[in-house]
DNA sequence: ACAAAATTTTAGACTAATCTAAAAAAATAT
DNA sequence: ATATTTTTTTAGATTAGTCTAAAATTTTGT
């Protein structure tokens, strides 16, 4: 059995490690994402590791094993469905539903994760973005890049954010930035790097050099 | 903060006290649907009890307080709700909702519930026909007779079960006993008291008298 | 290369929810 | 009406997950 904090480690460890290209993530940084204490983690690791679900070096930093992925990309799998539900069925934002899907993930029903899946008609990306992992436990593999390093005058469409904080969402929101748009970087402010952007082929918005660095995009077509 | 855990013991003290027409539950009847033994019974009662959400004297049994009540029928609401999610969206068999909703019925989100309800059209009942709570914590009063207690040839109509097992379920259904179905009862036998029942004003079934007293039925149109 | 700083782990303690065993109270039966 | 049985409570332990404080290890800065 996997309790409730245990699969939060492991969905932390997953998503840490994925943001640092498969690197291994750290006793604080785990801390700081599980809101507990270095010793908590250090204490929890000990224990994952004796439950074969995770690679510990003690001082090193933890990858997971192979059955540690599986139970982190269940999750996950579950969260990002709760999610599109959310949605698509109940008429939430995509600002409002985290904290919810948080709860939502951890609900045991095999029967129930694919019959949810079916219901939402097999997503494969949830509404930041963010590709589902699919009933066999594997993760869809994706490409996105950064505005940021797209040149002058490519158009490229939105395909997801890298943060996924309320007033980051509801920022987009009010700048018409949703998924699928289509955005082409007109200009960069020599002085404070923030974006012109042409946006829809329509209008022109103005954005951060920060918002821009976290929106993900595609070049058109893939 | 209410946990899980005390969530569960209200909901239970509330569904048990209404099972008894508001008299006191026992600790012993409480072991038994927690799944726990006496003796961590009683610690949880002295708890509950300090938190105001029982009414509780030594030896006594227990019976909910306003604010305790309130809390059971959140939960109860819930429960109820995703019930019928499960069986109306999600094609579930009213055997296999249970274990289920037993979970989802702790999410914590009042806008979650809200949009749960209306998505799926603000039911009065779930799938056992049981009442659903409304918003304001108030339980509808419905009025059921047992099978077993109503007269030979007086049409009724099957409004509910008062037992929710998933194997009392499947017989009804092997039956085709279904919520809103006609019942007549043409005969009791003498020899076991099982019930010879024309269903539907068409077909006549045979049910063991047992079934026929779990079996909750209306008069036509109330 | 080594001292200082930062990070991580260990030690010992706490809380919630559970248990077993024993004591206390209530119910029952002759 | 009192002895026996049943039920309930208390006492003392256990487990999971957390904490603070102190010790151990690694990293950083000069």
């Amino acid at each position: 059995m996997t309790s409730f904090t245990e699969e939060n480690y492991l969905k932390i460890i997953y998503l840490l490690t994925e943001r640092h290209n498969g690197n291994e993530v750290s006793t604080n940084q785990l801390a700081e994402h599980t809101q507990t204490k270095a010793a908590s983690v250090s204490d929890m690791l000990r224990k994952l590791a004796e439950k074969n679900y995770i690679n510990y070096r003690k001082y090193q930093g933890v990858t997971l094993t192979d059955a540690g992925e599986q139970i982190a990309l269940g999750v996950i799998r579950k969260h990002r469905l709760w999610e599109v539900f959310l949605v698509e069925k109940l008429g939430f934002g995509w600002d409002e539903i985290h904290d919810i899907a948080e709860q939502l993930e951890h609900i045991d029903s095999k029967e129930l994760t694919k019959s949810l899946d079916d219901f939402l008609g097999n997503p494969k990306f949830d509404p930041h973005g963010d590709p589902i992992p699919d009933s066999k436990g594997k993760m869809p593999s994706v490409s996105y890049q950064k505005l940021s390093d797209i040149p002058l005058n490519q158009s490229v469409v939105m395909m997801g954010v890298s943060v996924h904080s309320p007033s980051f969402l509801q920022h987009l929101d009010k700048n018409q930035i949703t998924l699928g748009c289509t955005l082409k970087i007109r200009e960069i402010s020599e002085f404070d790097k923030s974006y012109s952007i042409l946006l829809d082929e329509k209008n022109t918005i103005f954005v951060s050099n920060e918002v821009a660095r976290n929106l993900l995009v595609q070049m058109q077509e893939s």
